[in-house]
DNA sequence: CATTTAAGAGCCGCTGCCTGC
DNA sequence: GGCAGGCAGCGGCTCTTAAAT
């Protein structure tokens, strides 16, 4: 079966080709009557235009590209949706993909957006080779980073600051009276981790007596989490942190879990903070404190941001959005009432 | 700043166009010193082909589409993870269509996969409608529906039996002495749902004296389970059912947290049995019994056989994969050891 | 003269300028 | 002057032709 192409439309409709692609894309240059005959020949035959070809020609692809760490965690599939919302209402569809805490990965998604000519890209990198690949992508198209600042504030960027929101969930921890704190976190390679550890080490360090010791989980998942919890709920009590810290929510499901099957009870021995306030924390074992960020708000403004450069509205400015941390406090630090 | 296409590449490794085309795509037509300039020219100037004008020209995509009823769920994340890993091991791409229980977008989305020229489709449809525009799509290039076997016997399918999953939760339920069932789903007009619904009925009609009532959301996330939960554990405790089967664990984890916090029992007042087993449910306030569907593999399986289709290796012939359910059975139902 | 290897031209489908009625 | 149509070209690939060994 061969593709119906605009020559057929035209030979149907008895016009020329070039009429048919303004009835189609400029119908207020072209007669009324054209413009009817031409809707029905597309109709009867069921021509739909061949993005590759307009492509060529226009030299845009109405894409945008976007890559995220972990698209299994509902933290980055809500970005996602919301970047694809903000675009959606641009007229731009999102090619996402998923690096998977793999910078080669990573490096093959620059790439695709090269071939197939993305007119931006929204980017989280997770580590220092993606900040550079991302800068150098930047020199052809717009660029806006998505969860994470620019530190040379070169680059446009939708971020959270992340060790305000580490600091807030040591914080909450330590004022509950917690002083022997653990931090669970995904890969120490992903800057965000690294921060929020930071902000929980700036909550310990001003607080004496307080102490706090870091894991790190080769991925985050409900499984990982499991594992985490189950190796602290072994511990003897003694040694046994009676707080703790992990860099999301996807992983503090599991580790909640974890430790209930260990025999230790939250909040009462342990209490936990997660991080991301994803819908599923609200339903965990013992529902999960998380430091909330909105992810679904922080794609739609990433993409927002996006748009104004790739439309040439604004120009780049090392603009930063930021969001501030939120604390849905919950049963696994307060209990229930 | 201008692309720089194949004819700079040529320039500067001083050779023609055509010869860096065989050097990139067929190396062992050119002899090898070419091969080398080639590359090294590559390199410095950072060609990337452009997939438009190379499509245009070979009439290939190397790009799949696939569509799945709600991407928040973890059980299409996963599917989508499975269908890419087997879709990238045959070199082609997954673009992925979130229909979003509207057909609307549905539609919007086979209509892109025209325009991109989508090698072959995955497609799991959500009712009638989508049903026929599968068929439809499957006049043009090769379909294989996802999570769903084609009455008509004329589609490819990978499938999982959802009578037999239905019926599985309820009769476990009723092993365990439930009669007054409940049966908590998604839309009504997803056909799984319906399915599902009727295999549990086949089970209680088996059983004198059960009985089951079917409630349906409108959308299914952790969120419309609380609701759903809270709402029976309002109902007065004779009329409360006492064993609840749902459409998946996305719904449920919700559920299991709506009951406790209505302060209902689980399992011992109300039982209840998720689907899916998606990550999540093995750490839910109560971790779930659930009908395990396998959904990497079916992701996998379906686009094994579609990358058999779109390379001709096979020939479209109504052939049914049918995956077998196996129930997961946890606290929700038989309560901790 | 046979055979390998490189160069050249045209085409894929569509758009947009420009001409002509 | 408003409106229809002819034609070139986007950037690669591939067939054909030409040259070199």
């Amino acid at each position: 079966m061969k593709r119906v192409g605009i020559r057929d439309v035209a030979r149907r409709a008895g016009v020329s080709m070039s009429s048919v692609s303004n009835a189609l894309n400029r119908p207020e240059r072209v007669s009324d009557d054209i413009v009817v005959r031409v809707r029905e020949a597309v109709d009867e035959l069921g021509y739909v235009p061949l993005q590759a070809a307009q492509q060529l020609r226009v030299g845009r692809s109405g894409l945008l590209g976007m890559t995220v760490i972990n698209i299994t965690n509902p933290f980055f599939s809500d970005l996602v949706t919301g970047a694809e919302d903000a675009a959606g209402s641009g007229g731009l569809r999102v090619l996402v993909g998923n690096s998977d805490d793999d910078e080669v990965k990573e490096r093959e998604y620059f790439e695709l957006f090269g071939r197939v000519q993305v007119e931006g890209a929204l980017v989280s990198p997770f580590g220092e080779p993606g900040e550079r690949l991302a800068r150098r992508l930047a020199r052809s198209i717009p660029v806006v980073l998505v969860d994470r600042v620019d530190d040379d504030g070169v680059l446009d960027s939708v971020s959270f600051d992340d060790v305000a929101g580490g600091r807030m969930a040591a914080q909450h921890l330590i004022d509950l009276g917690r002083t022997r704190l653990a931090f669970l976190g995904g890969e120490e390679g992903v800057r965000q981790v690294r921060e929020r550890l930071a902000g929980a080490r700036q909550a310990v360090a001003a607080t004496p007596g307080a102490r706090i010791d870091a894991t790190f989980a080769p991925r985050t998942g409900p499984g990982w989490g499991i594992q985490l919890g189950e190796m602290i709920a072994a511990m003897p009590a003694d040694e046994r942190p009676d707080g703790i810290v992990t860099t999301n929510d996807h992983l503090a499901c599991g580790v909640v879990h974890g430790l209930l099957r260990g025999g230790v009870r939250v909040p009462d021995e342990v209490a936990i903070v997660g991080y991301d306030d994803i819908d599923f924390a609200a339903v965990a074992a013992v529902p999960l404190t998380s430091v909330r960020q909105p992810a679904r708000e922080m794609g739609r403004a990433a993409a927002e941001r996006l748009l104004q450069l790739v439309s040439g509205a604004a120009e780049p400015a090392g603009v930063a959005i930021r969001f501030e941390p939120e604390l849905s406090v919950r049963a696994s630090t307060v209990g229930y009432p």
